[in-house]
DNA sequence: AGCAACAGCTATGGCGAGTAGCTTTCGGCA
DNA sequence: TGCCGAAAGCTACTCGCCATAGCTGTTGCT
């Protein structure tokens, strides 16, 4: 009873561990097949059983390293957001700071999403009822909104959007406008990458909106914006 | 296995015909169950026993109205589509032609998804990877885009848009822009409804940008215009 | 009034999640 | 090197759900 689950502390020695190391390898190798899983059969047609087959290994023995079905899930969310997270990051970091990056990071981040699509209905439609992510798998998100805000803070201070700019309720536009067009693409054009389907292309339009949403402020304009 | 799914044709006689009335009772009783069990245990939570449960018979009666749970699916799919194309047809009939009513139909339409977000889900999200709606049950959603469509050439007629607005990208723009809305607010505010969580306040700024995204054409503007 | 269709039932099969408990493997350590 | 205990696999089983087969009582049209 004890034996399971985390199966003990490492013997305290820093050394290699062959046995969690392989054991962790096993992790990442179910966690593999699950995403092809739900690839094939949807996210919430993610079995057990069928991942055993795929893994050549009877059903009960997964559960030497995972509690069940919604830990499975659990641990495709934290791994899910934490690759999304840093492949916005990487693109962000790449690109001048300001608008720039903020476009480069939400386009790599569209992209990453539908070539991960599964993992994407995963992260933003919570489609299995029962499954509630753990806190820490929800970390990376909060992560997420603190880089936008910094891009968006940077636009500001360059002169590239109005000082509204630089608010929670511009980094809810913004996901606002990504996570339409990206269900827009994932419901309705299932098979599609990035720039090939009818929604995506709208993707610097809408960029050039969230300019519009927050100009600069002309000298008219700033008179208003003194009396918040 | 003749007399079950499709209970023989009527008697040809237009009569009220007794029992294909109580049948079709029968039916929307399930239907109206179903939704209720969807909306507790989520859409993919939905299952013939425990709508049996709840309708006080045995599983297997279930299968003299429908033919599977998916054949569930489906009618609740139509269901859904024909009321939420009725609740904005009507919304957008009651207004100012142009784009006072394409504001109403919208806000309509997103306020009756959030009352009815199971449905909504089943609609937009297509989590039952199993599930492929019929071609009948697609239909409304055609109507749903001619009735956009229409509003948008109508506020291009009253010149509120400009013409550019009298176009499919202008119909995708406007889907975008309110499913990154609904899906804001029903995967992360799961329990508000429309005005009280954080995004659906965004939504007259949405209509903003609509509006900024299709100006009237300027002088300028008009030349280019032209060249299409 | 009679009867065919209908609407319910029980029994059964098959499959997936998850538990119990046993056996085998293997790697760390004396 | 060889021991031993934990890890990792297995079989057997329960339970719940979808679906089918086939039976019975009811009901409302003709």
């Amino acid at each position: 009873m004890k034996s399971d689950r985390t199966p003990a502390a490492p013997p305290a020695s820093g050394r290699p561990d062959r046995r969690a190391r392989r054991r962790q390898e096993t992790i990442e190798e179910i966690l593999d097949i699950a995403e092809d899983v739900m690839t094939d059969e949807g996210v919430t047609g993610l079995s057990l059983a069928e991942v055993a087959r795929r893994l050549g290994v009877q059903p009960p023995s997964l559960y030497k390293y995972f509690p069940s079905l919604m830990g499975v899930y659990n641990a495709l969310f934290l791994r899910g957001q934490r690759e999304h997270l840093a492949v916005m990051r990487q693109a962000m970091a790449d690109a001048e700071p300001g608008l720039v990056a903020l476009t480069k990071g939400l386009e790599a981040s569209g992209r990453w999403l539908l070539a991960n699509r599964a993992i994407a209905q995963l992260l933003f439609w919570r489609p299995v009822p029962s499954f509630e992510p753990s806190p820490e798998a929800l970390a990376p998100s909060v992560e997420m909104v603190t880089l936008q805000r910094a891009a968006l803070a940077d636009a500001v201070a360059v002169g590239q959007l109005g000082p509204e700019a630089d608010s929670d309720e511009a980094v809810y536009l913004v996901s606002t406008l990504i996570s339409g067009v990206l269900t827009q693409a994932m419901a309705n054009e299932p098979h599609l990458e990035w720039g090939q389907d009818r929604f995506t292309p709208a993707f610097p339009k809408l960029m050039r909106l969230l300019v519009a949403a927050y100009p600069l402020p002309t000298s008219k304009a700033k008179r208003r914006s003194h009396s918040r």
